[in-house]
DNA sequence: TGAGAAGCTGAAAGTTTGCTGAAAATGCGC
DNA sequence: GCGCATTTTCAGCAAACTTTCAGCTTCTCA
């Protein structure tokens, strides 16, 4: 995801949340624009066709429900809703009228991070194209690993094959599998295969003690992420 | 537990609630398929075996008592009834009939979360993929077992030995129950094996006492959780 | 109390697994 | 066709793991 190419809307009457989220959001890279009110929403929403709007029920003149309605005709935002803890029926009826989702208040800042890069994934599949994995970062587009913020020089098999075992870390992947994921289920030759292309990116990650990509014998490998 | 594994049919004719749960359980990363009625919920169940029916009791057409007795007939899903406050008699009717749990209207999502949870560990273990066992836990993805927070080093005979012996902690363990278990029903050699690999596992646990893996003469072994 | 059964132990033998260096095969651009 | 990078195969090796076994200890029960 190139988060600086991100648009969001933040409209929420308090004054400190709306501080709150327009500075962390803007740490994590993306554009930000905040209004206090659901008609300066509207507005500004048309101005600038951001991709995520976050919106808080509660709000003096039009409330949320309305500004939910009124922008589902200005164009295609994902629109995530902050709602009061043990109002269901709020949550139920703002879905009703068109929010993709919502966050229930108090909430974690990375909760709804959570929640805009899911949207963002769902409805602009177009804005993401990076997946930070621990120390690396997959660019699909480019089919380039980074790892600690230095590219890496991958042949094509094993670009394949780090970015299935980073998608999967955590998970012990036999060898079987990672063949059939990897080279294909009609793969014809011997497994020693991993091994040796194992080996060569551990050589280029520097991974002589193996605990980066480590050995399960009998089982398989499994990244651990530092 | 990988949520994403776990399929779960959503049926109820409101459709706004359908939307609120589709929207919270995915986000939980659960798969979600829903229907609004009775008769397109037991086909969509007959394709896709979910694992976890949510069903409304009150529905036009076959209301959710007719639909938990077809679907008994199709599988064995967990199948978790919403029903209204003070309905006691549904309730019991519901579960009489094959439902397994029920949740009364309004609900938290919280609340069904937990239910959701408990059936899945209780029907399908096989997806819960983290148990803790006393000061113990297994990971079966990361294939590893912690032992009062460390990992402990197991060989593979190990690690599926202590997992029996885990998931069956409590319970008197043969040295021929051991052995179909873990080295498989046709294993030639003599039962001597499981004495050996019981003690390499007493030394790595330092249960020199023998306190956690009690040998109980003439029978087998069995594992005392503290 | 002592014989026999059951279980424990140290060590050795046997087996499997994964790693390695190197060579052979393949594919690609020029 | 040639040179180069990449992919694939292969055989030898070392380490880890599995299995066996004989002698020893502990327990049970007559």
């Amino acid at each position: 995801m190139r988060a600086s190419d991100v648009k969001i809307l933040v409209v929420d009457d308090e004054e400190s949340i709306v501080r709150f989220l327009e500075l962390g959001l803007r740490n994590e890279g993306f554009q930000v624009w905040t209004a206090p009110d659901g008609l300066t929403a509207v507005s500004l929403a048309r101005e600038v066709q951001p991709h995520v709007v976050i919106l808080d029920v509660m709000m003096p003149g039009p409330d949320g429900f309305e500004v939910v309605q009124m922008l589902r005709k200005l164009g295609s935002f994902a629109i995530i809703m902050l709602t009061a803890k043990d109002e269901v029926e709020d949550r139920v009826k703002g879905l009703n009228l068109g929010a993709d989702d919502y966050v229930v208040k108090p909430f974690s800042f990375q909760e709804l991070l959570a929640r805009i890069h899911a949207r963002l994934r769902n409805q602009f599949p177009q804005l993401v194209d990076e997946w930070v994995v621990g120390p690396f970062t997959i660019h699909e587009q480019r089919r380039e690993i980074t790892y600690q913020g230095q590219p890496l020089s991958l042949s094509a098999t094993e670009y394949e094959l780090l970015r299935y075992l980073l998608i999967n870390h955590g998970i012990v992947l036999s060898k079987q599998k990672i063949l059939d994921a990897v080279w294909g289920y009609d793969f014809g030759g011997q497994d020693n295969i991993v091994e040796v292309y194992i080996r060569s990116l551990r050589e280029k990650l520097g991974d002589t003690d193996r605990q980066l990509i480590r050995t399960i014998r009998g089982a398989g490998y499994r990244v651990d992420l530092p």
